[in-house]
DNA sequence: TTCTTACTGTAGTAATCGCTACAGTAACAA
DNA sequence: TTGTTACTGTAGCGATTACTACAGTAAGAA
């Protein structure tokens, strides 16, 4: 962000180094503890690093914060097109039950992009954050890969109908894992019954299964 | 709590009109900005009182929070007696979507309560506060009235199976309540594709509809 | 070798945090 | 009227907050 952009100098490693200690520890911090429990200080030492370092790379806390959302999308994004190349020649309705499995698993291992994110979303503060904003921005990307990918699947079904399905399946989705993060339940079944409703939705929307 | 077991003394009319606007105050603020957000200062302009009020009134922040959020569930149950109550005629399922619209209508009205907790829920902080193990509570209560009635109307089903319609559902609505935060969303249109897609995984499970 | 750039370390700012001490005031019981 | 109880108002505590000023230090370019 600062120093990135430097045109005639290649960046210190260290500094490259530091800048994702930085942003490791501020993941964890903000994924536990929301924005106003992520104090700079506790960055500092959980980095390892004086304040000023993390002044040097981001303007503020905002900023800060908002670059952990940024990068936490993009490696979610990445590790579920990696997981998405995997299985290309599924037929439609494989792909979307696989593709369920593969989200729960995703959010088993890598809590904190979610659970920050939510966090940001039920939060209302007097002066809107970036790292709100960024992770809407990502809310809506999510919710278009979902409609392009409900559309594949369901193909008789129309415009509204794949709405309500795209929204009920990213609501379920964040649902579970909350219900995973507090009841403990199996996030797995829970995907399963998902899948499972979905479908149910589509069929009473009148959908008929294309191979049954 | 502090106040209200005096044995030989009616409490003062003033001292019950400010426990309640702190409560107020609390509780409106807490559901905009968390936990942490939530300063006694801030309590304490909007309430119109000063902060040794609040301090004669509750221990500490942490009981304030947590007072906020069992006032806020027994509100909660005792609007949703009051709408059960007016419907004792219906079949299950109708019964069962009426339901539906009433919670999604429900959480429109009072927003906070949802709000509050579901933040309480997803920060973890050093030492657990006493608001967020409430909260927990009114889950599991919250869990086991929605078994009973999932159960009623999906009588053929067994208990595995009225378990996960149960979280299904749990976790639909916070999703739905969530979506409806952030993007806007219809939360009606939305209960009811739940309650479409509920339907549909009972019938996948093997229920039989009753009278069709 | 010298200069510039990229970072780090030390020390500190004003503001806000949760919380308390304590004197005052008003309503009630006796 | 007097004493007790139920609050309120003022003032301030030490700790922590986000953030900054600024002097190092080390790596590379010249």
């Amino acid at each position: 962000m600062t120093q990135s952009t430097s045109p005639q100098r290649k960046t210190r490693a260290n500094g490259v180094a530091s800048r994702l200690a930085i942003l490791d520890a501020a993941a964890h911090i903000a994924g536990e503890r929301g924005y106003e429990g992520t104090s700079i200080n506790a960055v500092s030492e959980r980095s390892g690093l004086p304040a000023s370092s993390i002044y040097w790379h981001f303007n503020n806390k905002d900023e800060l914060i908002a670059a952990v959302i940024d990068r936490s999308y993009s490696d979610w994004i990445e590790a579920l097109r990696r997981l998405a190349d995997q299985d290309t020649e599924l037929s439609a309705v494989e792909m979307y039950s696989s593709g369920m499995r593969q989200s729960a698993e995703q959010l088993i291992r890598f809590p904190d992009f979610l659970r920050l994110g939510l966090m940001l979303t039920l939060e209302r503060r007097p002066s809107e954050p970036t790292a709100r904003q960024r992770f809407q921005v990502t809310r809506v990307e999510t919710l278009a890969r979902l409609r392009r990918y409900l559309r594949r699947v369901f193909e008789s079904l129309g415009d509204a109908e794949i709405e309500q399905l795209a929204v009920l399946t990213l609501a379920g989705s964040d649902g579970l894992f909350i219900a995973a993060e507090s009841e403990g339940i199996d996030i797995a079944d829970g995907f399963e019954t998902l899948a499972r409703a979905v479908m149910g939705a589509a069929i009473s929307f009148g959908w008929v299964r294309p191979s049954s």
